[in-house]
DNA sequence: CAGTGGTCTAGACCACCAA
DNA sequence: TGGTGGTCTAGACCACTGG
């Protein structure tokens, strides 16, 4: 059951990509949308401003708010897991694991994941397709708590996340992302199908359960020209970070 | 005169920054901080969600929120320039205009910016350095209506935000990012120092002002190794989040 | 100036978590 | 079971926008 500010926005959703709000028009006043909808004012705020955290309204004091976009974009900071990402667009995927295997923690993924000296960590080097043709090419490293689950995984399963839900409950629920381009090495290129040295997208993720407990550290890398990355400056997760020397 | 939940949030981030919430902790319940800080719940509340958009707690329903993160990371919703994000950590910056003319605007750009058919606009060719290296080579189409502001502009203006800001108000409130990588081209190769064809990080965006009218779109290929851009996310709604106003 | 959004309060009920 | 966070209400004052 989803909660009424979020039924509201959905509506005010549907009306905007439907062109009853075109792009450039101002939306109802939160008078009128109390009204129309039949609810307190905090309640038509928190809709209102879960779509400007979308991207779709803008908003300044003392005037109305203006629809800015009329397209409901998947914005990178809502992005948690490439599957749930593809099948919001509508698209087909596959995904292949490549090698999986236990090996002690490095010192950079026991710092990364917060893990004791002799901690065990499983290796997953998973190939995931777009439509048939490669497009990412993940390097994960699982915390030893979830190595159990993720080694019963079919080789091919698509969703790790959900399946993951299904079985212990939520797992990823924080993450901080870094994305910067890299060459391509050698075994990226055999496997996404690229020359050696060209651009690739990397992202690098450590993910925390909701009691902020790391749960992976993954190294992925996108073929280029397949996927780009979204992200709005709404919604307050995008400062720019410099790494140290170079 | 920054807001009540402003501050209750400030003074909890130096608390989780100064160590006397460390990474791992509970933070105070609602409660106890409705008491210490003599505010009502719905600003407390307010105040927790800003720090939970900045990625230092995680928060689940019946359970204690819990500090995730002991750095602090500037919101994206307060930065919206590479000068701004690179004064805010004190680095050095420089900026040269390599080029700049009027020409008529493409039809991609007239369908980005929302132009008519024969609208002008300015093009700038802008090289940023940090610390004495190229990092960001700027190609950058501005709407009709800024190019005589921009025209104004010395070459080696560090913030063309801030400068705009004095002269004409805020000018760049909102904008979509869009992140992929791609190989130098020549012109890259030569600006920034590195090898044709090796990997940039590009970032192309539309900047709306605060009324949603189109001021700007921007290519901006960043030197690898020098900058990362790192972003958050997390599960459940981003709920509160404040645009920028300025 | 009237209308709008931004902030704050004080209460209420519920779902969930941990002991 | 008691405490916690998630949601919702009803009112208030203020700062800002626009005509």
């Amino acid at each position: 059951m989803p909660a009424r500010y979020e039924e509201i926005a959905a509506t005010i959703r549907e009306g905007i990509i439907g062109g009853v709000y075109p792009v450039g028009s101002q939306l109802a006043s939160e008078s009128e949308l109390m009204e129309s909808f039949g609810a307190a004012r905090g309640t038509v705020r928190r809709a209102v401003e879960l779509l400007a955290s979308e991207g779709l309204i803008g908003s300044r004091q003392g005037a109305r708010r203006i629809v800015l976009r009329s397209e409901r974009r998947q914005s990178f900071a809502e992005l948690h897991s490439f599957a749930q990402w593809a099948q919001f667009h509508g698209y087909r995927i596959a995904s292949r694991v490549q090698a999986q295997k236990r090996r002690p923690a490095t010192a950079a993924e026991r710092q990364q994941l917060k893990l004791s000296a002799d901690a065990v960590v499983l290796h997953v080097l998973r190939l995931r397709f777009l439509d048939d043709a490669p497009v990412l090419l993940e390097r994960t490293v699982y915390a030893p708590f979830l190595a159990p689950e993720i080694e019963k995984l079919p080789a091919d399963c698509v969703s790790v996340t959900e399946s993951l839900r299904d079985s212990v409950g939520t797992v990823f629920a924080y993450g901080e992302h870094l994305l910067d381009a890299v060459g391509a090495g050698s075994q990226d290129a055999r496997l996404l199908g690229v020359r050696r040295g060209s651009p690739l997208l990397r992202q690098r993720r450590v993910t925390t359960t909701p009691d902020g407990t790391p749960a992976e550290y993954s190294d992925d890398r996108y073929r280029p020209g397949s996927v780009t990355f979204s992200i709005r400056n709404s919604v307050g997760s995008n400062p720019l970070l410099r790494l140290p020397q170079n």
